[in-house]
DNA sequence: TGTACATCAGTGAACGCGCGTTCACTGATGTAC
DNA sequence: TGTACATCAGTGAACGCGCGTTCACTGATGTAC
């Protein structure tokens, strides 16, 4: 290990060059437990001990990593939604840029929604790293059908959008139709909206 | 190791017996990899090595497992499709049948769809094992809405079950309206047919 | 201005664990003579 | 009817690997005097 140490008092750049290093590992591809703290540390070019510099363990780090994951999602969510003024066009925008994520980074999506490490840490759902993201997805919907079913109708169009990102990517030699035709199938039949075409 | 040894010419009777083992793993709350050679043999009370009596190596086990469990899936969809006479009834019996598999049986269902286990063998999709499965859903949405779009209108309810069933077990707290509401939803939506109540 | 010292970032060495896989071996039993 | 032998089911011992974690240590640097 010849790596040129960090000066005093930046101990913090650790801490972020071991989240950088784990993001990087998550662009790869999948392996079954997607991260591994000795990965991590060998990511980061530091010795795996290291990491118990910044985190208490490895359910410590992970936990880092999955905030860094949803902030990114969400990020990414808003910014396709935010550059169209209809309320049905918000969503689909939404929903597309949603599972496009899921796609192009299957290594943080499945940290996120494909293990247990989110969602079974003895939290409630509303107090879950992700809760924010499922709000905005309600909100979304709600301008477009009124209240009353916004929660269910929206947890449907999610677990819709789970599957088709995740199939897609165990089941690679399916023939899938393109991602934006399934997507506006679903968002037809559950909320109502016409696909643009 | 003190197990009573199969009878002379009886050897098949461990591969059998290895195979019950693992799904009797599967039925356990899910680790990460969903099946390890030594936990099978483990499991089936046997040393690591018997396994390579009857497999070429891990990968010839899973694969055998996957076929068996793809059988066992088809099964139960199809026993609960055949008990209705109209052809939504049927349809939704099946979807059904699906998605309670999949709740009740995660450890299969993780390992015939969320792993690369399946679907990534070097295999196209019409020659892999789960391709039966889907030619029979496929059938039962042409019988609902004619042959014009029902391959593509299956593939959208297909993924739309495995959203419901995976998010279901990553996500348990969540707060899930009933199964049969979720799936009548996904029918009602993207099939046209409108859910019993 | 010089020096002793505490603080801090990071490593070396080691632990026990489960994994997939290989090779040599054991010991019971059906079969050929 | 008895016995030698080939076949077969299964184990013992060991390999190198990656994993998470612990404990003692190094060596540079800012700070107090």
């Amino acid at each position: 290990m010849t790596r040129v140490r960090n000066p005093r008092g930046h101990g913090q750049l650790l801490r972020d060059a071991l989240l950088d290093a784990a993001l990087r590992l998550l662009l790869k591809p999948i392996t079954e437990e997607p991260l591994s703290l000795r990965a991590v540390a060998r990511e980061a070019g530091v010795v795996p001990q290291s990491v118990y510099l910044h985190f208490a363990d490895k359910e410590a780090l992970v936990r880092a990593v999955v905030e860094r994951c949803f902030a990114e999602l969400l990020r990414a969510a808003e910014a396709a939604a935010e550059s169209h003024g209809d309320a049905a066009d918000r969503l689909r925008a939404w929903c597309l840029a949603y599972c496009q994520f899921g796609l192009a980074q299957p290594g943080q999506y499945a940290l996120l929604f494909e293990t247990r490490a989110t969602g079974q840490m003895g939290l409630t759902f509303s107090e879950s790293p992700g809760a924010a993201v499922y709000a905005r997805l309600v909100a979304l919907v709600e301008a477009c059908i009124g209240d009353g079913d916004a929660f269910d109708a929206a947890s449907t169009v999610w677990t819709a959008q789970h599957g088709i990102v995740t199939l897609r990517r165990t089941k690679p030699g399916f023939p899938w139709p393109p991602l934006e035709r399934q997507v506006d199938r679903v968002l037809n039949g559950l909320v109502g909206i016409s696909g643009e075409f």
